[in-house]
DNA sequence: ATATAATCTCTCAATGATTGACATTCTTTA
DNA sequence: TAAAGAATGTCAATCATTGAGAGATTATAT
């Protein structure tokens, strides 16, 4: 039936705590949040890409150390082109998530700000992850979560280090 | 110079192990992913679209408990129109990474493959995943990384659950 | 057997997000 | 004050995606 490929025995024997799980559960991890807010944004009237702007900009009006979030920032930060970036804000802002709001200080900028609308859309966004994360963290004792939290940390770092 | 938005203030006074820091950290490192995999499908004159489905074929060829992959469960798996998938095919095989193979047994359906070239490349992808993991895990102990392993495999049973 | 329904993949015109070069407005430097 | 630089926006062209349907194959019922 299945013609032998080379046989990619993806498990080497000595693998106690699982070296290909690691990759294996975090792509799956990645595929099943990409899913989520995939869907979400589709019954949003949005596009992946508008929720992920979203989000960028929710993240940063909540960092203080970066000031809040502007066009060019989310351009770089998202790998697009200014054409594409004004066309995804242009959504976002008519449909009530955000708001442009011209820098006094220096007035070629632009800040942009979630609007109220965009707070409830996070919240519904997030209530699914919310709810699997709190399940999941019901099955494991505070000493075991500090471990994950720190290995979550730990990896964030890491991958930010993977800027080439 | 910040408008003083209604002050979200993100983190609740008792908070010992960060309820938000698993969100923030979950979605960060979801966000870190998904620049390595845009960046890396940028390379390779790709879309992301295509590096996903990519991922997914090399997934099932690995899982033998599926079998191989057929654009009909691509297409779910990835909330693609029947259009949409097969240009994402014909893409992914005209660059060579994956072969399509009418199936012997039910002649309506395809199994896809990938080829030599999609190994490379999919090493080149996972490289920079592969090394952060390590140098995350390095910082652990095995009985820790067991918790972490044991936390990921919860984290993803439990959002599979999350299909409305 | 034979027709009918169901399944799987692919085609194609229409839609619409993204690209890339340029324009506009504002700031900084000479 | 002029010129260079920086941040954002405009617009035609490009190209991925949609959505309805066709074609080919298998399953089911009469």
């Amino acid at each position: 039936m299945r013609d032998t490929d080379s046989p990619s025995s993806s498990l080497p024997a000595d693998d106690p705590i699982g070296l290909q799980s690691f990759a294996v559960l975090l792509r799956r991890m990645n595929a099943e949040f990409n899913r989520i807010a995939q869907e979400f944004a589709h019954t949003q009237g949005l596009h992946l890409t508008d929720v992920q702007a979203l989000i960028a900009v929710l993240d940063a009006d909540d960092a203080e150390e970066t000031g809040p979030m502007t066009p060019g920032r989310l351009r770089k930060q998202m790998n697009l082109t200014s054409g594409a970036m004004t066309a995804c804000l242009d959504r976002l802002e008519k449909t009530g998530h955000i708001r442009r709001v011209r820098a006094a200080d220096d007035r070629r900028v632009v800040h942009l700000h979630y609007a109220q609308a965009a707070k409830q859309v996070a919240r519904d966004y997030f209530r699914p992850l919310a709810q699997s994360t709190d399940a999941a963290r019901a099955r494991f004792s505070d000493d075991e979560l500090h471990v994950v939290v720190r290995f979550l940390a730990e990896m964030n770092r890491q991958l930010t280090l993977v800027r080439r």
